[in-house]
DNA sequence: TGTTTCATGTAAGACGTTACATGATTGG
DNA sequence: CCAATCATGTAACGTCTTACATGAAACA
């Protein structure tokens, strides 16, 4: 149930209305928690009805701002420090490493190399975002966005430079009579421990 | 839907039933895309429907057996080929960073130290996986696993850098006349790019 | 004979995505 | 007056989790 926490978090900053919501979801949570508009609408009104969220005042179109109450900080307080952190499992691209024996080599490589690119692309993106972002500005989010952001940037860096030793070590277990020693070359052992 | 080819690349290697595949997928996939058994029934009577496997045997205990058709292989081959891997994006534990505000310092700093810990757990339960795996084994899987296996333990090494940095990060702008810069000690950028 | 392992399935509910539906207000 | 933006909601559909339900075969 992050959205749920995610919805609270986002109310402790300041009040809003679920299309201002929308908006930091699409920017500053767009990385790491992404929500469409709808599930926010649904979530407020579930929060609204538990009472961890309060109508603070309603503006013109039926704009309703909501304001979280102190139940609603404990809640996310509590949701803080003592629920553990769902692990992130399912991965997609990393799945498909297992079945790449199913394509021709070149396909297999193919595949890698572009995750690589794709990887690198995003990394610039961020690179991008943390550039133009103004740092000095208010807001818990902002703030600690800082963090989150950083471990993007590592996280995609990472990435490509697996992705590429991947396309490397496919293409060296190709290779006739180096089938004994599958990863003499850029084993990233020696350096990680 | 990854579910549907990932078990369809399982049959790949060799023909299995429901049970079967339940072990592989609470072994090899584990840690990439775990699946629960109605999970897997389902998709295996779908996948049955669809002409993409097919019952090659029934065994005692009305075990069924499956294997892969031509028409599946095929679609196994254009999943890998033509459609964009879906990128990762929720992440419990990097949300929880946004909002570490509204706890106090001790909390908020025990929170990412305990990421670390958790993180560097994991990495030593790969590397004994690594160590304990045959991998002269037959089986696809096994041969693209090494490279998936490769993917966790840059993954959790990150990780573990990564939240000791933001612990840090944290600790350093609580301090008196430290604010200005944030972050001058352990930044990776020059290393990255 | 009793426990473990093998083996398959169904059902309810939570969650997420996509699409649809509606309309007020602002600004040019 | 027309377009863009603001603003809220509902409905259908698919997937995943959790729990329940059942029973045959192996083995000790």
């Amino acid at each position: 149930m992050s959205l749920r926490h995610a919805v609270l978090g986002l109310l402790v900053d300041k009040p809003a209305s679920g299309y201002d919501l929308m908006k930091r979801f699409n920017t500053s949570l767009a990385n790491v928690w992404p929500a469409t508009q709808s599930q926010v609408y649904g979530e407020l009104a579930r929060l609204d009805a538990a009472g961890l969220i309060d109508v603070a005042a309603e503006g013109p179109r039926g704009r309703k701002e909501y304001t979280i109450t102190d139940a609603g900080l404990a809640e996310l307080r509590r949701w803080l420090t003592e629920t553990e952190p769902k692990r992130v499992r399912n991965n997609d691209a990393v799945l498909r490493v297992f079945f790449l024996s199913v394509l021709t080599p070149e396909q297999a490589r193919g595949y890698l190399t572009g995750l690589a690119e794709q990887a690198a692309a995003t990394h610039t993106r961020l690179q991008e975002l943390k550039d133009t972002v103004d740092w000095e500005e208010d807001g818990m989010v902002t703030v600690n966005g800082r963090l989150a952001l950083e471990y993007g940037l590592r996280l995609f860096t990472m990435y490509e430079e697996w992705a590429n030793w991947a396309a490397k070590e496919l293409a060296a277990s190709k290779e006739p009579g180096a089938s004994e020693e599958p990863g003499a070359s850029n084993e990233p052992g020696a350096s990680n421990e």
